[in-house]
Parts: C-alpha cells; structure tokens; sequence
DNA sequence: CCTGCAAACTTACGCGAGCAAGTGACCTGG
DNA sequence: CCAGGTCACTTGCTCGCGTAAGTTTGCAGG
C-alpha cells in the first residue's frame, strides 16, 4: 500500500519473489498449466502474493509468448445500430469471456482507408458477420491470423449466413402466403446498399425462387424526396402488391408514401419489415416484421468461435428456432 | 510467391536477411527513427525487400519492447442506437489512424462481469464518453494504463461532457423560450436509465436552474404497457406542458401517447426530442429535436486523444457550434 | 543400501521488436 | 600526419511471459 518512488507495474517476478517461489512457479499456479504437481501450500502462497500487489499479467507480453492473443474480432458490415444487436453482443462477450476470450467488435466498410483493426490486435480469430472480400482475406492472413469465418477455403460460409437469410425467408414466405405474386424488395439510396442489405436482398431472391416467383427486384427508395410515393405508384402500375422491406424503417416509410399515394396498407400494398425495432410496433398502423432472439443468437455465435478456436463440437443451429414472424397491421 | 512448407510469419529478422542489412536498420527505416542517419540506397532496398515478403510487424512484441500499444480505447455507457454516431466513429478513427493509432469501441455497462477489455488491449488511453466509476478507475489503473480521460485526478472531466450537455441545454432553452415553464424529463423505463441518460438528465436540470426553473424530474416510461398515457395525464393535472425527451424514440412515444389521451401536440403539451434520429422527420406529427454533426464531433474528439496522448495543442470546441435545434412540429 | 520414480520445484531459452551503445570507414581541418 | 567528427551501419541487451528441460528431495520397492 506504500506509495513507490516510481509507479511500476507489477510483474510476475515481483509476485514470484514476494511468494518465494520463482517466476516459473508463478506462471503454473496463475495459469493451472496442466502435468505440474503443485501443492496447495504453494498455489495459495502464489495467489496470496499476486492478490496482494495486484497483479497483472501484461497481454503484450503473454501474446508474444504464447502466440496467442484470445481476442475474438467481430468484424460487422456497414450497419445500422439495431437495439437488439446490443443484446447478441452482450451474450456473445459473456460466453466467450467464459472461456477466456475478449470480444472486439469493427466496423469497417468498404471505403476504410488506414490499418485494418486486425493487425493492431493480432486476434486468435476473425470473424464476419457477412462473407470477406478477397483483399480483407489476404490482408488478414497477411497478419499472421489463421483462424477466419467465413474461410474461402473451407467452404463452410453457409453456417452463420443462415442468421442472416432466415429472415427474409420469413418475409417472401409470409407475403406469398397471403396471396401476393408480384414482390419487390426496398432498400434506403442513402447510404449505399451495403453487404447486409445486399445478402438479405439475395437470400429473398434465393426463396422467392425456390417458391416459384421471379426474384424481387431491389429498389432503393430516399425519404427526403419525394421519390418513394413515385416508386409506389410504379409499383401499382407493374401489379406489385408486396414489398419486402430491408429494416422496420425502411417498412415505415414505405407505408407513409403509400398512405401519401393514396394506397391502402395492407389492402392495396403489404408491407413487412425487418428486425422488430422499437418503433415497429408503435408505428400507425403497427408493423408486421421480423423478430429474432437476439441473445440466442449471441451464444450460437460464440460457440461458433469456439469451435473454430479449440475445435469444441459444434453443429449448426437450426435458424428456423431463432427467427419469427410477427404479424401486425401492414400484412 | 513460392509456397513454403509451413505457412511462418514473416519477421523482421527475414526482411533483414533479404535485403542484406542488419534486424537494427531494418527497424530504423520502418520507423524513420529519428536521429539515424539511412542513405536512400538502403532505405529503399530495406522497404521493396519488406513489401516483397509482405512483413507485418507484430504488434504484441512491438507493444512488449515500446511500452505503447497505439491503441485508444473508447469506452461507451450504453449501445449507440443513433444512426449518426457512425459517422463519429468513422470520423474519429480516421483522424487517429493518419497519427498511427487505432481506435477501439467498448461497450460497457454496469452489470457486467468477465474481464474488462482494457486488461486484454493494453491500450494506451482510454476514453469513457460519460465519467468512469472509481471501480473501473482502480481496474484501469492496475493494467498499467497511466492515461485515462475523464481522469477524476485531474479534473479535466468538464471537457468532453459539454458534447453531452449542449444538446439538453438545447432543449431546455428550447421549451422554455416557448413559453414551457413546467417541464419533464423523458425516459424509457427499460432499459433502466444509463450513464448517457443521468449525464443528459444532469444537463437540463443544471440548465433549467440557470433560467430559474425548478429541475425537472426525471420520468421513466414503458411504451409496453399503458402507463404513458396515465403519465402524461398526471403530467397536465400537474401543470406540465413541455416534455424533454432522452432521444426520438422517447419523443415518439410521448406523442403516440398524447394523442391517445387525447391532448393535442404542440398545443397541449410540447415534445422535443433529441438526436435526429431517421425516423424523427417521418413521424407524424414530425419531431423537433436537437441535431449535432458527427464527423466535426468526431474529429474533436481524436484531436483530445491526440493532446492527451502526446501533449499535441488542444483547445475545447465550443459545443454550441457543433449541436444545433431543429424545430419541425412538436413545439 | 541402492535404484527408480514421482513431487516440487528452478534454470534457461525464446517469442519479435525497440533502442542504447558500439565500430569501422571516410573525410576534414590544423 | 593525426585528432576529431560524421556516416552507415552492427552488436547486444531489454521488454514480460510461456515452457521445455533440468535438478533436488523424499519415499517406496527390491
């Protein structure tokens, strides 16, 4: 508790020579290396001692050692701040902590200039919420990491993709199954469809297909201009009658141009949207949309890592369990 | 180009062997450390010989042998769910970027447990965009951490918080020179009020105080049930007429539930929300609120990482320029 | 009484980079 | 012709930790 001349950081050899035992002995007790026999006189004297001046062991220096950092790297698209996305984060750190690993998540979009988040971290993994461009993947091999989802190499992309195209299968699937044959899918121009607007777009094409019906065209609505009620009346005239919406915001401006065109919701014009935000259900008239259980999510997730990590057992959840369609006023 | 038989990393040692020169020159040139005196010879045979093996520099043992791991670590209270905050992170990771840092999020909240990330990053200053509690503080301290901000040691906590309160105090003058003197302020009930929610709640009482009002108090609603609409007519027997709101979505509730219980917006009862959020110009009625730029808030905010991390010249913006009302139809 | 073996440690090396302190070679001024 | 100073490097130590390979002690079995 003294205050020392200079504030050093305590290391493991101050712990090592405050219990009497040296470095080496230290460094089995704090990390329970397996095949080492240490009594528990010892270990408490160890523990006692790192306890008392606080110890810290340096990250930097232990990365360097062991080669690995145990930093996960979730690297997220361009992507609105959903509040459900809060919860999938939460539960992801929580179970990855559990085993001894940080969660860092980024945000990179494709105009990013400067050095990558990955090679600042050197993360044991990478991870995508959608699929890598070949640069970032030799950018991030480049970086001595060796562990990346989804790998181009192993042809495993499908797994965590189906998160994402779970729910806009809801969507195609709903609207056909209340009668519309003529579906658009609607996406804000500002800012540029990015890569989650761009899978959700293709998994609604991918089942729209599979259900028989040509594939919904993507159509890139603005809500300053008056562009959108112009859109829905070209929409009227080309028989649409179902409009698959990218987010609930985009679901809720689509409604109010249709109210503005003269259109009546669900009538004339469905409209479903994506992700259950908060305000889907206190919208007039109230949204039909997408719900997922975001913290769910989150641990499949993390399982995920770990079994790219450790290689524990894994088997690919069934994304039908974790997706659900809420029927409101707009369907 | 060769494949070589185990896929090694590439060190500094290597690139030296390349290009015929010592470990020492080769960081020397990477580093265009000062006070070395290269010949443009060796200097471009060192960087083409680098290029070619596509050398990365490790960043663990670079952390390990500097004592700087150039990384900020911007901790948050609570998940952003303004849409214009991506551009403050974008902005501000850019502007740390050009000075060869990088910028790492952290979204921190009371309950949780596992190890903070800062204990993983070894970061070279964190950040907290509302005061830090002293437990966080001790625990920051103890990795080793010496620069922090707000520093309750230096009292300097005053800098960036005037970027929360400009906003509130916005609202505030906003009500009143409306003629409002009885006001609330808004909050959802779950989830439980946060530091982001108490900083800004702090702002328009100390506001409200300056223009001779009594604090308003701080009410928390559910837009599950009916409990905002019982609120708000407990707020019109209690003389209330104009209604702060934390951000849009609070705003928008408030005005749903106004016109439920019947009372007329702005006449009744004035709503002012905060943030601009995209929905905030959609709704009916549309929103007043309070705006503010992110990218200027965002470069503001790297040049403080930059003064308190190097001592670079730092002068505070005034807030007001940055934070501007928008008035549209709920005042 | 000696051998063998497990328990309970310690010694010593290496991870990859930064940086202080050398070390020749060359030049310049007196 | 030599002292002194730059240039253009190299040698060697260090950061803090993980871990393989010893080393000593105690005890059981033959």
């Amino acid at each position: 508790m003294s205050e020392a001349t200079v504030r050093r950081r305590v290391t493991s050899t101050d712990v090592a020579r405050e219990a009497g035992v040296s470095r080496a002995t230290v460094t089995y007790v704090l990390n329970d290396t397996p095949g080492q026999t240490i009594p528990q006189s010892t270990r408490t004297r160890v523990l006692e001692a790192a306890a008392r001046l606080g110890y810290r062991p340096n990250s930097a220096a232990r990365t360097l050692a062991s080669g690995r950092s145990r930093i996960v790297l979730l690297v997220l698209p361009d992507w609105p701040q959903e509040f459900s996305f809060r919860h999938f984060l939460d539960e992801a750190s929580l179970a990855l902590d559990e085993s001894g690993y940080s969660l860092v998540t980024y945000t990179r979009h494709p105009g990013t200039r400067g050095r990558p988040l990955w090679e600042a971290l050197n993360p044991d993994l990478v991870i995508g919420l959608v699929p890598f461009d070949p640069d970032d993947v030799a950018s991030i091999r480049g970086c001595g990491v060796t562990r990346l989802f989804p790998d181009p190499d192993e042809s495993d992309s499908a797994d965590l993709s189906m998160a994402v195209s779970a729910g806009p299968e809801l969507q195609v699937d709903h609207l056909i199954d209340r009668g519309h044959r003529r579906l658009v899918y609607a996406t804000f121009k500002e800012p540029p469809p990015y890569s989650l607007v761009l899978a959700r777009h293709r998994a609604a094409c991918d089942r729209a297909y599979t259900r028989g019906l040509p594939p919904p065209d993507l159509e890139r609505i603005d809500h300053q201009d008056g562009s959108t009620e112009e859109a829905i009346r070209r929409w009227r005239d080309m028989g649409i009658t179902g409009v698959i919406a990218f987010n609930d915001i985009v679901a809720a401006v689509v409604v109010v141009a249709a109210a503005t065109a003269g259109l009546r919701v669900p009538d004339d014009i469905a409209v479903i949207g994506h992700d259950d935000n908060q305000t889907a259900a206190m919208f007039v008239p109230q949204l039909s949309t997408i719900r997922f259980d975001p913290s769910t999510l989150g641990r499949d997730f993390a399982n995920l890592a770990l079994h790219k990590l450790e290689g524990r057992p894994w088997q690919n959840p069934d994304a039908s369990t974790r997706v659900t369609l809420v029927r409101r006023r707009t369907t």
